[in-house]
DNA sequence: AATTAGCACTCGACTCGATAGACTGCTAAG
DNA sequence: CTTAGCAGTCTATCGAGTCGAGTGCTAATT
């Protein structure tokens, strides 16, 4: 949050208008254009305002003979007007009522990706937080040999993963062995799990208790593949095409591209997206404000949630000339109301 | 697969370099090009052919002084010949390799998604069979009195639910009732299982037997959101943008953005693929042919795969002017790939 | 009957110039 | 500090003109 103490408060409120006005009409804003909107100034006393906040970084003109556009830095300001002046909303009951209807976490944040996208307009995208304390796991014998793990971490996130055991095991042993490594390892991470696991096996190499030992080597097949890696729902990216025909030169097709091509990588997107996460409570990053220059087109909207024992996030992406103040109300909604639906019912 | 009975051997020659030109180059096909490639007739005659394609409705031209394009019904000979000359490939041991590594079967078929489209240089898709047959399910108490359940069926389709139980349940009766509930209703398809609960739930609402009435009861919460609809993965839809440069005046944007909304709902995708699944083996569906309007500009390549319990799909979505070889061989090659792998080890 | 050379014709793509219109920056007056 | 007025700049658009690629047709040839 910048203070811009150089900008008087009528210029500041002008840049305002100017930068709704791009906003929602795609134009470079003309002098003229602002006078009619009742300052009580002419369009020549708008020239030099507009020269100063041109000076200043604000804004800029495309050409010549155009009116001006903001800059990144003239939507920083616009946008930390609004989360100044911002006030809390829940979604609207009919959102709430589609979300209750999820019936695991992973449903659930898919719909929140499928709501923010479609309340913002923008591409919508959900975090789970890392599932990182484990709970504890099940053993299903399928039929073939294979064994189905089930493992359940904090916060009702489930996991589940089919292992092709090279030992056999007995249906009572299964059981033995979860429970011994449900006691062990309840509370760890699911990092420390792993490293646990291999560390005993290889410290008591000639474990005297053989029944033990199996157990840990079920364990480490199970962990072994086991990624820490949250997941990322997204949606609407069919969106990011609607603005394409309006040609914003800005927003050219091979900035598209890339950006296409990390919704779909995902783990760099998350990786990203992590870097905010830090931060908590609602993030806005402008256009060149983001490190990574495939973003630098673009705008994020974000905000982190809890579900009292890890922090995900939610949030949209889209041109830097986007709706803010809508993006900002859908994310900071459903941030909420995941927090409330996530932990309060400890789903 | 049309006969194509009007056409001589050589026009129908000829048409097949002309159509693998224009794939090649994206250009219109000169009379004169073809000239030089050896045919041993001169650019008359072979404007003379070119007329009497266009009139039997193989070729067009965008306009009048431009050289011929293969309509739908062109590629559609093209294609025909590719698939009579085919030979099975199998996919490099690379790709096999990267395959192995997956845990579920959920996890293959989206990397199967994933090679079809790297393969192809297509959007990838895969299906995952209906999980139809109930092989047994699971209770796992969690903590705040929830229930995680988790489903198999066959073919090792693991589903996982979290219920929230009316009552109360002793660990030792969960056990009981999924016991119960694992002989009952074992090999039944999904959709039949929740019929019968419910059924017999109404039955004997004076259930003399508490418990079972108790089990029941929880194989109804399970049950009534479990949705029998399979699976889509998909993956490279970046890769549709690649060609929006070249300005294939066909591939618009605004079918574009239709494509990339159907792929985001999925499910009307699938009801729609379901259609061709009817068919057994490689079936390639080009431009007109589709029934839908909105896939009118594009061509899909697939093949239906088995795993012994029920049958999935394996394909590529691309412009009507797709590289037909490249993707047929890389649909055929990693639709018989996972039959392989996922019926073979029985994962 | 099929092939071919030659020619007239068509039509899109590109260039050039001129015009109109939208804004600005500047200057000088209020 | 504001404002009216004016000159200047740049884009977008239109029409004319040209170029060139490619066709269809006709008449001659095999």
């Amino acid at each position: 949050m910048f203070r811009h103490p150089e900008l008087a408060e009528r210029d500041r409120r002008i840049l305002g208008v100017l930068v709704h006005a791009y906003i929602d009409q795609g134009e470079p804003v003309s002098s003229l254009w602002l006078a009619n909107r009742g300052f009580g100034v002419s369009s020549a006393t708008l020239r030099n305002i507009m020269a100063r906040l041109e000076e200043l970084g604000y804004v800029r003109q495309p050409h010549t003979s155009a009116g001006r556009v903001p800059t990144d830095l003239g939507y920083r300001l616009y946008v930390d007007q609004l989360l100044a002046e911002r006030k809390s909303l829940r979604p609207t009951p009919q959102v709430e009522a589609r979300l209750r209807r999820a019936g695991t976490v992973e449903d659930l944040l898919s719909h929140v990706s499928q709501e923010v996208s479609r309340a913002s307009h923008q591409v919508g995208f959900a975090i789970a937080p890392d599932m990182t304390t484990f709970e504890r796991l099940d053993f299903v014998p399928l039929p073939g040999g294979k064994l189905l793990v089930v493992v359940v971490a904090a916060g009702g996130h489930v996991t589940h993963k089919v292992i092709e055991p090279t030992e056999e095991y007995e249906p009572g042993e299964l059981q033995q062995a979860a429970n011994y490594l449900n006691q062990q390892f309840r509370g760890k991470s699911l990092v420390e799990v792993r490293q646990a696991v291999v560390e005993r096996l290889r410290e008591e190499r000639t474990l005297y208790d053989e029944l033990m030992a199996r157990a840990l080597r079920l364990a480490s097949t199970t962990f072994e593949g086991i990624d820490p890696v949250p997941t990322l729902y997204i949606q609407g990216t069919s969106l990011l095409l609607e603005d394409v025909r309006t040609e914003d030169p800005d927003v050219t097709l091979t900035t598209l591209r890339t950006l296409f091509r990390m919704i779909e990588e995902k783990t760099r997107l998350i990786q990203l997206l992590d870097d905010y996460l830090g931060t908590t409570g609602l993030t806005v990053v402008i256009g060149s404000e983001h490190h990574d220059t495939d973003l630098q087109c673009f705008s994020l909207v974000a905000s982190t949630y809890s579900d009292g024992h890890g922090t995900g996030a939610v949030g949209v992406i889209g041109p830097t000339r986007m709706r803010y103040s809508r993006a900002i109300n859908a994310v900071d909604s459903l941030s909420k109301a995941i927090s409330r639906m996530v932990s309060g019912t400890d789903m």
